[in-house]
DNA sequence: TATGAATGAGTTTTCATTCAT
DNA sequence: AATGAATGAAAACTCATTCAT
């Protein structure tokens, strides 16, 4: 065998892939399993030798982006850098994700995260854990005399990601423009605006771009 | 008194009704027609001698509740107040329809809102409306130089509502608490933060003494 | 009461014609007992008023035709005239029948005499007759030594009746042409083929106009 | 041997086989598709599998039978023969098929040519095509001066054709004996009577003497 | 691994018919 | 007679999942 014959395991990667575009495409109750075999190339019954179910499917896509982000805040968490800089670089994470997979995030936001029944229910503790991580950088700024003490820091970091999640969802609807300079006009937006009003009045602190 | 009072004579709006709650407990999609009838205490086909299918139903019940929104966000729009007072009047309507009707709203942000497919995608129109009302507020505000002019008003406006529509979704999920004053609490925070990070930094007044 | 007031009898009369042009165009399955009443301009359950069933208003229809076809023959075979005669004058009947009113004609054919299941079963006596009648001309003629003595007059009967209700077909499925001579040419092709083929070939005879 | 033969392997000819039964015995519309498979033996889906809808099992049923008669129609036509010879093939044919498989040629008549809407209307072009044959038959013959020049050609195809359909019906219907001899007596006396009478009487020409 | 035929439960929708007024 | 709201049974069709090969 070649040293780099191509890993059987390759099929699992193309099913996922191609469920990423067929969900993004159709949504998840629309498409058929067979869309997805279709669009990866595959036998029907395959899908079903690598996941349990149609659901796993979108749970795997899921999870795999989400611990992603996880690993990302949490590394952002550990550094010693002021919270603006703190949440720049996840609204950053966020917004260059959709940038780099739109169809991906697409599926995460309109399939996951909102959906109050199946997945978002499902899938709730970790996706709590993104908050919980940010609400705790906020509360931290907080008792550092950064943050206003007056705001509950678990309504400001819902605050803090339903902002960016609804740019995302106006890409995703087509409401808000995005060209290149569009991504980095809402990063830097949705920290200007939050941070901006989230600190306390006193000498203005240079926004982290 | 109940949100939506029953008189038993009108079996329409009994299944409008009897929807809201089946939607919000089961989801749309795992909800079957006889689910609302049984919960309407109506026949089988009477849902369909008034709505023309199930999507129908939930059509009407976002129109309903989001044409009053609209209304409410033209009237704020028509009158001559500083434009955080403006859009404290939008928050202030929005967080006290889901405290009047939790059901109703998670529904339409669950539901519709979000749904890239089927209705999100149905109503964008309607949807975006209200978006672009209050992008027009903060277009006007920048106009006034009380906001910032470097921020695009879509983005920002788009950011406000995400802001709101998040805490909803904290309370939905019960990521969030909701006792009574969690409700005024929200509305501050999002006008507070999201205004202050929008506002041009005034003058620091020197503080006296 | 004005000596001619409308009997209140004319609305049944108007759900029936209103049936016969509905089952003509959308055929009685396709058909609701809606677009009965429709078509009639009346309430939806004066349907039921008159009527126990969708079925009996369409046996209505049939029986009323078919009875007068019955007595036309009836009269006919009573009469002292030669067959060729008579046959063409169930003929001319039947194709002045389709002349006159195409669309309960169609229904007649389409929806009963050939539907083996529902109303061609039901009306299955009363069909026969009509079929028994003709076949006892031919065999009257046989024993007057007229027709061919060698053919089963209820087989002779079935293609005289076959081949003009093929004619029928015919033009409603437009697949001949219905110019106002072409009626007439249907009756005497009739008469004039089967006849011609039955008849004992001795000196020719006259053939009946 | 049975009509259709049923090697257990091939499903969807089992499932067709079971559903001109069913047809038969039922009616299209009074029959339901579990009625289908359960007949075949097979499972409910599997109809769906091979079939896009109840429909399309009949359109491949119909089809199936009536383009073999085309084809054979064109063969005969081909032929250099009389057309007497040519018109008996033809109801030797039809009433052959009859003999041969009852129940597809019922479902054939009731089911679908003389059905005006759905599925006569759907295959009235391949219909159609056979009528235009016999007719071109005819046409030939007058022009050989064997067949009356005054006959239009398709409407004696159509009276032609008739005859031997209402024969069927009469069998389908149980209004005429279907004992052995029976099925010969009826081609003989359609070909008898309708070319008897289509025919230009010749042997009445004065003997030359 | 890979294939796709086979299974059958589940749900929307339709519509004839009933009935209170 | 006339109305049309109310009822609920019935069936086509879908599609996730299984399984023999």
């Amino acid at each position: 065998m070649s040293p780099r014959a191509k890993p059987a395991q390759d099929k699992r990667r193309l099913i996922l892939d191609a469920a990423v575009r067929v969900f993004a495409s159709q949504g998840f109750h629309a498409c058929r399993v067979s869309d997805i075999a279709d669009e990866a190339g595959v036998a029907y019954g395959l899908v079903y030798h690598y996941f349990s179910s149609k659901e796993q499917v979108l749970d795997t896509l899921f999870l795999e982006r989400w611990n992603i982000m996880l690993e990302l805040i949490r590394e952002v968490e550990a550094q010693q850098m002021p919270v603006r800089q703190k949440l720049s670089a996840i609204a950053s994470f966020i917004v260059d994700s959709y940038q780099h997979d739109p169809d991906l995030m697409k599926v995460i936001i309109v399939e996951v995260t909102r959906a109050a029944h199946s997945f978002g229910d499902t899938h709730i503790d970790t996706i709590r854990e993104a908050y919980d991580l940010i609400g705790g950088m906020i509360a931290q700024a907080q008792a550092e005399g950064v943050f206003k003490a007056e705001i509950e820091p678990r309504f400001a970091a819902m605050a803090f990601y339903g902002a960016i999640e609804q740019l995302l969802t106006g890409w995703i609807f087509d409401l808000l423009p995005h060209g290149e300079d569009d991504f980095d006009r809402a990063k830097w937006l949705v920290v200007e605006t939050v941070c901006g009003g989230l600190e306390v009045a006193q000498e203005r602190q240079p926004s982290v771009g």
